[in-house]
DNA sequence: CTATAATTTAGACCGAGGTCGAAATAGGGA
DNA sequence: TCCCTATTTCGACCTCGGTCTAAATTATAG
């Protein structure tokens, strides 16, 4: 490997998209950009077992079921959960690999495990 | 692979995203879920001195340059770019720290280089 | 000051998508 | 079997948002 490339950044900013790239990553984008989904991707994913069952989300919004319904299958479709019926319920789990790829987007490398010199951790307030 | 990853994920994934939380970052992913303003803050993220001007920008698509700007002003409007007129053209940059804050939602932490034990990270809101 | 170029604003069009109520499907239990 | 609950599908409504054309704004040049 070329070891040393400038690690300036986050890959979104180290070379230009290719648009095909632009268009699968935006459609992965759409999934999570919606602050219902957003909170059930969060709610399943820190639930205990690391699965959730569809009646353990719903009570948490002022929404129909076949609106929740309707989130979740946005998000199955997009490849972030996948569901799984076992008996009267079904189960969602988050698809670990498709959110870190989302993270890894607009994260800049991580820094070589040895360091020389202080951590630059960034803490963002709004 | 072995197990060693002792922090268990992404913080969406950690605790259930609270609703006011939820709306904010998802104010922030419908402004990069889109294929041409993904491209967009990848071509000006990438240019050579960290900013492009519009001029470089609208070339790359089959857009009129109204488009082209309404996107530019979504983007500036969600706080991930900046934009700065210096004479005839108008030019923009990325804001890193937005942006990685999108890319901390999603990766999970980098690991300690030390640990004995899993290190708990308590942040304490007001 | 006028002409020209770069960029943004305004307004309209139209498809995409979030929400609901009603109905369909799947399992479990009396 | 029939019914009850959980979940999804269907169809409709209505808002949001991407795109365009036309016009306004800002700056430079002559």
């Amino acid at each position: 490997m070329t070891a040393t490339t400038a690690q300036c950044c986050a890959p979104i900013a180290r070379e230009p998209l290719r648009e095909d790239e632009a268009a699968e990553l935006a459609g992965l984008l759409k999934a999570v950009a919606d602050p219902v989904r957003l909170r059930l991707l969060s709610m399943i994913g820190s639930h205990a077992g690391g699965e959730a069952c569809v009646c353990d989300l719903t009570d948490a919004f002022d929404l129909t079921a076949p609106t929740i319904s309707h989130h979740l299958k946005v998000l199955r479709t997009a490849g972030l959960i996948d569901g799984e019926r076992r008996g009267t319920w079904v189960y969602y789990r988050i698809i670990p690999e498709v959110v870190n790829r989302l993270g890894a987007l607009f994260t800049p490398p991580a820094e070589p495990a040895r360091s020389s010199g202080p951590v630059d951790v960034e803490l963002i307030t709004a």
